[in-house]
DNA sequence: CCTATTAAATGGAACGTTCCAATAAATCAA
DNA sequence: TTGATTTATTGGAACGTTCCATTTAATAGG
């Protein structure tokens, strides 16, 4: 059944009889082929184990059907959410996404843009590796490939961005918390290489100064975007002197380290110590307790940047606007019931 | 800086006024150039703005350098884990594998395999989408093109597979279980669609006969793997007359949403009802409580994987043999004390 | 029946590489 | 000096497609 050397639109000329342009037409499915001799054809590329390749073809056509999606990190569980939302699109524009993981590491990416490049990709969607040069993505813009961000965006890039209202989402969250009656709050966990780190705690600082909340009450501990950094900027808060009564977490990841550590610390999240993360993974609904989080519709925002990507694609531009996508605070049970003045633990029930 | 039209070598020789021969041998790296010479070619590459074309030097060549990872579930931690162990082999190995998700869907999966196959993959990592028909891979087999598949196996198929010990495993688990004093043992999630349902199911079954618990006293629930499916599972089974006191689950996310369940009817997990999942994912250890699960060293057959695929298409061959993994049972609290008797909830403290 | 028109099928020249065989230049042996 | 050998470089024929320009066959118009 299987030939050895591979099966190529000649052999299948041969076999059906037919010019080697007849197969090529029958394969893209022109409608200048006799129905009859399109069948014949068909039948004759079962036979031989046919295998197109669409590295040949691309040496003609303009350009492939394939498209790239850069993700910084794939074990968490967000980034694959976005990934996911992102592959329904394509997947129903009939292009096959072909997913990189960069694992954070701005050399591993610098590797993988080369071989997707090399691979001749429609057009690329990248949420980039946290210390991305700033000339990472030169010579994919001077190859012309259309490339999206999504989710972080570098500095000073002209490439369009796709992202949540960062800002207004951290806002509202520190609202809430301070509409709880918390007085002394916390920003927990990331770190001021990424762009997303400023707006968020931009967010947070604004809604402090607008809400009045001292200056000196609200503190401020970079960390990793993880469990693990969550943990860690926890402890560091209740060893001050006047601990924080809650915290805006950076990301769903940092607020469950959070919920962790109380956890440990014989804490009720919660009623001891409201938290709120941010994304609102799935895994923030069906956590114990259930993560109050900015959700940020992280489907509908990869959806957008496959369909902005497939855009420019078609009408071979470079440019594109920055989508800024809505944000909304979804309450669940982490930041706890109101809190009455100063005391260590509410007992109100809900507002 | 960007010229319209991509530059090939042609351009290149042009630019270092030498022959396109030159600058392929410079591209492969070839000591056969004068090191001059060979400068001059990497400074007109730079000045052209050139991107290799690997689609046509596959044309010449005998096969590409990209292999490709094909993954039922990526949202699903533990898959995601696998991917990344096997991508850094390949990493260290000078390949760039290519992700693709199958989201589970067989018709997705022949989708994505007939893409990878058209980009020319030298060799294919593949975990099958539940449901996979006998006959999906005819294809790749027919081309020659080495395929390995991880973490499942499909009934009757001679492709080589690496997968964790499911049998033993789901014995300790349940050992362990019955060690603790519980004698009315349930199985949780999975469906028989899957070959590793049955292993695992196996030596669960096979632990319980060997330990003496009656055939009445072990129950089997059918599930989604998932939380929800865990879920499901424990509603059903605590509305039995004589409800179980212990499950081992199919995997760890059929196991959180056991905690999460048990949680909402306000039953201690471990004290109240035993867990036991499967596949140790990061968040098991991480878990209130903790998980107690079977460690499969996901990431260490990620790599496995990688390194079979590779040493078949090193030696351009289309068998290699199985590999089962080690696997053992990582005791944390989800499987509470020792049970005194039959009494409805332990107060012993530890074995 | 001949010519115009339409429909169906085809040959051949690209596309950007690799690699073999061949050439040119440099070095060496005598 | 001359031929042999080694070292660098090069032209050209593939590789498997697409697509333009043609050819061939079928149909219609008069």
């Amino acid at each position: 059944m299987a030939s050895r050397a591979k099966a190529t639109i000649l052999d299948i000329a041969r076999q059906a009889g037919v010019s080697k342009s007849t197969v090529s037409l029958v394969l893209q499915g022109s409608g200048l082929i006799r129905p009859e001799t399109a069948l014949k054809v068909r039948k004759a590329i079962e036979d031989v184990g046919y295998v197109y390749n669409r590295g040949a073809a691309n040496l003609r056509k303009a350009h492939s059907n394939v498209i790239g999606m850069v993700i910084n990190d794939l074990t968490n569980p967000f980034f694959a959410e976005l990934a996911v939302g992102m592959e329904r699109v394509f997947q129903s524009a009939g292009v096959v996404p072909f997913i990189a993981n960069t694992a954070e590491n701005p050399v591993r990416q610098e590797e993988v843009l080369k071989s997707l490049m090399e691979q001749g990709v429609a057009g690329l969607v990248v949420s980039p590796a946290r210390g991305t040069t700033p000339g990472a993505f030169r010579r994919v813009e001077a190859a012309g490939v259309p490339v999206v961000f999504v989710m972080r965006r570098l500095p000073e890039s002209r490439i369009p961005v796709i992202t949540p209202d960062n800002h207004r989402g951290a806002y509202l969250a520190t609202a809430h918390l301070i509409g709880k009656g918390h007085r002394r709050l916390a920003f927990f966990g990331g770190s001021s290489d990424l762009v997303v780190y400023h707006e968020r705690l931009g967010g947070f600082r604004e809604a402090c100064e607008a809400l009045g909340i001292a200056p000196a009450d609200r503190l401020v501990f970079e960390g990793e975007t993880s469990r693990k950094g969550g943990i860690a900027c926890l402890e560091t808060a209740l060893a001050m002197a006047a601990p924080p009564t809650a915290a805006l977490c950076f990301n769903d990841a940092v607020a469950f380290g959070v919920l962790l550590a109380l956890r440990k610390r014989g804490l009720e999240p919660g009623a001891d110590f409201a938290v709120v993360g941010f994304d609102d993974v799935a895994e923030a609904e069906h956590y114990m307790p259930a993560l109050t989080s900015v959700s940020v519709n992280t489907a509908g925002l990869g959806e957008r940047a496959a369909h902005v990507v497939l855009k420019m694609i078609q009408s071979r531009t470079t440019r594109a606007e920055d989508h800024i996508g809505a944000v909304n605070l979804v309450v669940r049970e982490s930041c706890g019931p109101d809190r009455k003045e100063h005391g260590c633990a509410g007992m109100g029930d809900a507002a």
